[in-house]
DNA sequence: TTTATATGTAAGAATCCTCTTACAGGTGAA
DNA sequence: TTCACCTGTAAGAGGATTCTTACATATAAA
């Protein structure tokens, strides 16, 4: 287990880069194996921005890594791979997460009255 | 296990229900039992509007169910609960959720030449 | 009747997300 | 040089989300 326990931040940002059918399918296809971008977004059918985009939003939730390298014939690929990753979604185990939520806002009045 | 395995876009509203801090954190205290909106809209700290909105998602994603129940002085109380759900997510998992996604538009080509 | 509780819902603003188009750079081969 | 690849990023449109305010209903108690 790589990813022991995430903050509540950390997996609010996790599930949202999951939260989308073209995401899910990236990380589906990088889990049987690695691919640099282009090829990516040309297996998919997506606009090579729209890829470049998306991994963005993967690798900063920690499902994905990306690493530039040089192919033999010298032209710049990065390639990207998943994360072994495992998160568990529970009542019990959101319970726990949602503990160190960051966003609470205690002071800002909220909730006001509503009686018409 | 209640919810055995969702299709890959009944996973996306599940994740999408769960990606937000206020929802994470409604489901959170359900799951210390269950409550009505406007208490638990008070508990909380929302406008109970919002509270209603965020309740409807997430029991259009299955993760809670809610029943409208008279209390003993006849008040109409809407009270929620979390189901029993789990949710694997690992690379492998998403992948086989993924093959039952039902947005690949074959038709509709994408990925433009964009040769500038 | 008025007050307090509960329910639902609609309209609008502000913001975020998604996606396309267009530009920038680089290397290697014909 | 030109073409075919690769990389990155910025601008803008369109739509979805989030949230507030406001309205409507109902019951019970003072």
């Amino acid at each position: 287990m790589t990813e022991a326990r995430p903050t509540g931040d950390e997996l609010v940002e996790m599930l949202a880069a999951l939260a989308n059918p073209l995401r899910l399918r990236i990380v589906a296809t990088l889990a049987t194996g690695r691919d640099y971008v282009s090829h990516l977004a040309r297996v998919i059918g997506v606009s090579r921005p729209l890829m470049h985009m998306h991994l963005q939003r993967l690798e900063a939730a920690g499902l994905i890594v990306g690493s530039l390298e040089l192919s033999e014939d010298g032209k710049a690929m990065k390639y990207y791979e998943v994360t072994d990753f495992d998160l568990r979604l529970t009542a019990s185990a959101l319970a726990v997460a949602a503990r160190s939520l960051t966003s609470h806002d205690p002071d800002k009045g909220h909730a006001p009255k509503e009686s018409s």
